[in-house]
DNA sequence: CTGAAAGCGCTTACAG
DNA sequence: CTGAAAGCGCTTACAG
């Protein structure tokens, strides 16, 4: 509580502290960094003036001229921090760099690639480490120049385009595949799909999914039964209820997204259908198990993918070297009760 | 997708563009920087240049001599990003900070006042224009250097304690008062209270606000109706399972916290209690309206909270000049459904 | 309109 | 064990 000595409107430097303590600026540098070889008196010295000026070091003026150049940050590029899905991400990222003493810039690209590139060009200007990025662009070959220049990067969730960088990933479409065909095994043959914007690799994916499993059992899919690009709760929403509205309405649903499957939840609630209609929803999400019925859904690990996004990085920085692969993640179907109900 | 000749293993400096533009580096940062008074043929070459070699300007380097000193980055310092409500606050500040293209440093705390000191120094080391904080220790002078040296704090969600700073608060003590006024008026005279750790003054707030509703109606507070240091669901969860195994149990129960009221509903689930038990809840949260019963709470605005918390950072880096106060943001009580059960 | 010199706060590479 | 000089990548403050 008592009040500083601190140069009035600034911050003391190392050399202020070099001077109070009477020593060279290198000395204080000694100190700062723990280096051995200074006496215990001017140990003592220094400690005093630091404290007294309340200094504390400059670690963007010392990561200039430091030789490797490291600014112990990550860059971290995600779709919305507010998702749950990302927010999971992004909580496994900062576990693993606070392990390793290493700060998280961060920001959400809401699927706009403008925003994307923008991110990426701000934590690059402030010379991150590394960068762990969730894309919604369709090609990243602007990347090329920071992976030359020797920036570890990392994708996560979505696949690369353009560039060759390590990616953490699940198989979206044997994920949906795996969605749909619970369903049918619970006697559904006409089962509708809501997904996300098809600008979304992964959406495309995961509808290729729910055509792969219909394929699978010779069941012929119904265009007005799909639809695509809703991107969020109410549009979901909406999309359910022109499907039930339809003259031979699905008899259960896949949604392809969290928050499509609540938008979902909320209209089959909104007709009382939620017991008569089968949903398995793909992502997890808090409550799911809940809600009456239970949502069954295909549920990816965002912590496993997080964690596994950041020591990728960290391997690198830490001289590991190998060429860029896709590392898997599984997902798993969990039965919860909304897609075991029969036709 | 044409690979850049970048030098190998390193980035292009503001030097290697002046020298393969053929001007000085002053002219360079006049063109990076969009300076005036440049002819057109040398801006045409230095921007060649910039494209040939990829140049990417450091912005951390800039910074270090620019006049202002300023990074164009602020530190945010949650208690758990994975936490709805603190990613709302964090969304809601980073779309703030966006508009001033300013980039966010942020971590999560996990109520351990070690880890808020160790982010909080390793974001001032990195120089951050401001800080907002939602702070886990119960004493935060040892802000006082930063602010001394010029950089706004904004606290949000805690009162600050030993620093005076601008805060960005709700009435804990009103909220919960109006909770339980809210049971007390639907008939209800005995009333468990399950809240988070009595280390965090918000928590201890909203006890009393709790106590203040019965004393209002001059009902006595009994003891083994009160379950503090609840922190998690499950362990909110065991403490709603003591409080029905009691002799007389409440016929109420006000949850202090949002992960605290999920652990109750899973208790009383798990009992089927939960149409005759009633229940309000602190905090919202995602999908509490499409439970059974629907869950009514007292809502906080977190995404209110966040933007006025990074306005005003702003509003000071840009010379705005107060004295620090606190911003209360209202709360709202939501009647869903489980709060208006009766006894 | 353009550039040479100095310096932001620190560390490197030496010398003693 | 200690420090003087130079330099990280850039901008400032001048001079022309």
């Amino acid at each position: 509580m008592e009040p500083r000595p601190v140069p009035p409107g600034g911050r003391a430097t190392l050399r202020d502290v070099a001077r109070l303590a009477d020593v060279s600026p290198k000395t204080v540098s000694r100190v700062v960094n723990g280096e051995p070889g200074v006496t215990e008196a001017k140990i003592a010295a220094v400690t005093a003036a630091i404290d007294k000026l309340g200094y504390r070091p400059n670690f963007t003026a010392s990561s200039l001229r430091r030789a490797n150049g490291r600014t112990a940050t990550i860059g971290v590029v995600l779709e919305d921090v507010a998702n749950p899905f990302s927010a999971a991400l992004y909580r496994a990222m900062e576990d693993v760099a606070r392990e390793h003493g290493v700060s998280i810039l961060a920001g959400s690209v809401d699927e706009d690639p403008a925003r994307e590139r923008a991110l990426i060009s701000a934590f690059a200007g402030r010379q991150v480490d590394g960068l762990i990025v969730a894309p919604a662009s369709t090609n990243q070959g602007y990347l090329n120049a920071e992976i030359l220049a020797g920036t570890p990067v990392v994708f996560v969730d979505r696949a690369p385009a353009g560039v060759q960088v390590d990616a953490v990933l699940i198989d979206n479409r044997s994920g949906a595949r795996e969605a749909v065909r619970h369903l049918i095994a619970h006697g559904h043959r006409t089962i509708g799909y809501v997904g996300d914007l098809r600008t979304i690799a992964t959406a495309r994916d995961r509808l290729q999914g729910y055509r792969d499993a219909l394929a699978d059992e010779a069941i012929r899919p119904r265009p007005e039964h799909i639809v695509e690009d809703r991107h969020t709760e109410s549009a979901a929403e909406q999309a359910v209820h022109a499907l039930l509205d339809l003259p031979e309405p699905p008899t259960a649903l896949f949604t392809a997204q969290n928050l499509v499957t609540i938008g979902a939840i909320r209209a089959l609630r909104a007709r009382g259908r939620q017991h008569s209609i089968a949903l398995v929803g793909f992502d997890d999400f808090p409550l799911a198990d809940l809600l009456d019925p239970p949502v069954t859904v295909v549920a990816q690990d965002p912590s496993a993918m997080g964690r596994l996004a950041a020591s990728l990085i960290f391997r690198r920085l830490d001289g590991g070297s190998w060429e860029p692969t896709i590392h898997p993640i599984p997902t798993r179907l969990i039965p919860r009760g909304s897609g075991e109900i029969r036709p």
